[in-house]
DNA sequence: ATGGATTGCGAAAACGTTTTCGGAGGTTTG
DNA sequence: CAAACCTCCGAAAACGTTTTCGCAATCCAT
């Protein structure tokens, strides 16, 4: 291994000189610069990591939490486009990017304590708030931390425009002549109870009602969840005639349902779905959604945690909203 | 941040006894032992990932080069899966995952140096091959590295039993009565050539011609290729009956054109694809695919990676071949 | 010439661990 | 009772950097 003292003998220099010469200090005369770097070039020297983080304490790592429940057996897109979007942007910003685990050699630490014992300078919390505590420790833990996609108070994150998603969607479907909606949602996170009342909201503005029944608790990226939930509601007495899914994924269990009744859609029912995944725009008919900028979120995210750290804050401030947008399918049909 | 130094003041000892404490070594008292444990865990001590790594040189840290292409703009499920069982083994064996990019902090990178400057104890390489002679250059830069799904000579490669898997479709087309079977392929890799090999050998040995304009080149993952290589098919004199695909989103692109010919799946062509992703086997028609265990390659190659370093060897053992499955579906209609 | 500023470089300490080697004290053996 | 042997612990060096501070040499202005 070619260390910098390898190079500060073969320029006749201090191992100090070397250093401040790779790193472009200003105290370093033009001519034993060059000799430096050229040196360095020439006998292959690559820096060492964990010698720099131990003196310098930083990193130039952010650590991510990544977990994708995947109930479906299903690599989930929107999460993995998020990641997408995080990864990128860090290595652009000069950050290389590591999953945060629960077990290290052969101990077990918590989401915290592995942060702390990589000494990340940062971290994203990607991923469906499955256990509340050990997520809250590691927000906690003094080291800048993003979320994307749910909010714990004192704590930067990144959201989606629901609101106005919703918003989007419903007049849409308002537009397309339909006044009986109903709104399979997903289990009880901020993300579902942002969407109800959003949901809720523009109704009552549009001034339709939303009957008992009509608001069903389904799961995200739950096919089955959402079957059960249409089979539910096709069976009122007073159908909806456009049903909003949790999410693109769970459409296609509302789908089967229905044509398991040998109905379809959008003859017999509209639909619509969240997300705007791939998967959903190769379906015929193509899935009416509304994409949420996946890959954004995680750019954004990266971007907060780099200035951040490059400011030398510990926390970070407020909640960016990414906007989303109406993808118009065909599974809205027109009353 | 509380150090081994921290802990041996105030048990009254010195940090080597501590730090053998805390690592089981034999040579330290039982009550001694007892001491320093309790303190440690009192005062929350937590190892510093860097200083351990700078003086032992293991970092239990994997590297994983992970490319996927994305033309699609859509994160590739079988990358995905191999991925998330790569880091799920990873972490069950001990080691944590990080992305080598090739920028870090202000610099840039070849795969190699960002790996040796990160100390990895060993790479895994899940990606196409887009840019080969980068990727060449880690697989020999002496630190153990494991492909998935393409081959280096002298490294250690987890491969889907490509040569099975034709046979297994090939055969199941074959008895479903088809005799006139194209393939589009992907692009030349090696995957593609086996896959070729295989399945002109087992057409062989049923007696199947290939005619003359069945093998046509198309590129993995990019259904506007298969497309236009579906269309130059269905405009050959000689109508092939079944169509294999290079991949399930691939299919995708096939079906489209198919469709827009006025056509349809399977009534007027058959149709079979490759990878056995979720979206697949939402279609309707259920495609009819073999899947690839691409879970199981993830988890494999940690497990050959993490062998490898606990062995102290610096290069990986041959093949490991992962068999796949057959996936009936509905786009091969009987003939 | 003299004084003060500027420039270019090095000595040394420090970051938090692990590991080697030896020594003190106690225990078994011949 | 001496010799050999364990057992338990510590001193110190080492891993590869970065950073502070001081020193010598050169420079400019007086």
């Amino acid at each position: 291994m070619v260390t910098i003292k390898a190079i500060a003998r073969q320029c006749g220099c201090s191992p100090a000189t070397v250093s401040k010469a790779l790193n472009g200090a200003p105290d370093v005369g033009h001519e034993m610069m060059c000799r430096i770097r050229a040196a360095a070039e020439e006998m292959g020297y690559i820096p060492n990591a964990a010698a720099r983080a131990l003196k310098t304490a930083r990193t130039y790592n952010f650590g991510v939490l990544f977990r994708e429940g995947s109930r479906t057996g299903l690599a989930h897109e929107f999460f993995s486009l998020v990641l997408n979007g995080f990864q990128r942007r860090s290595e652009e910003l000069g950050y290389d990017i590591s999953f945060i685990g629960t077990r290290l050699g052969d101990r077990d630490y918590t989401y915290a304590e592995h942060a702390r014992y990589r000494n990340y300078d940062g971290v994203a919390v990607i991923t469906i708030p499955d256990a509340d505590p050990p997520i809250r420790e590691l927000v906690d833990s003094g080291i800048p931390t993003v979320t994307v996609d749910h909010e714990f108070n004192g704590c930067g994150c990144v959201m989606s425009d629901n609101v106005q998603g919703m918003r989007d969607l419903v007049s849409y479907v308002y537009a397309m002549g339909h006044r009986k909606i109903a709104f399979i949602h997903g289990e009880t996170t901020v993300v579902t109870r942002v969407r109800v009342a959003a949901f809720c909201r523009v109704c009552a503005e549009l001034g339709l009602p939303v009957p008992e029944g009509y608001l069903v608790p389904g799961v995200f990226h739950d096919p089955a969840a959402s079957a059960a939930a249409t089979r539910e509601l096709m069976a009122l007495r007073d159908r909806p005639t456009c049903i909003f899914y949790p999410d693109d994924i769970s459409y296609l269990g509302g789908l089967q349902a229905i044509e398991e009744m040998g109905l379809s859609v959008p003859e017999d029912v509209s639909a619509v779905g969240y997300d705007g995944i791939f998967l959903g725009q190769q379906l015929r008919p193509k899935l009416t959604t509304l994409r949420q900028q996946a890959d954004l979120m995680g750019v954004r995210a990266a971007e907060e945690l780099a200035r951040a750290v490059s400011e030398g804050r510990t926390y970070l401030p407020g909640r960016i909203v990414i906007p989303g947008q109406l993808l118009p399918g065909e599974t809205v049909r027109r009353l």
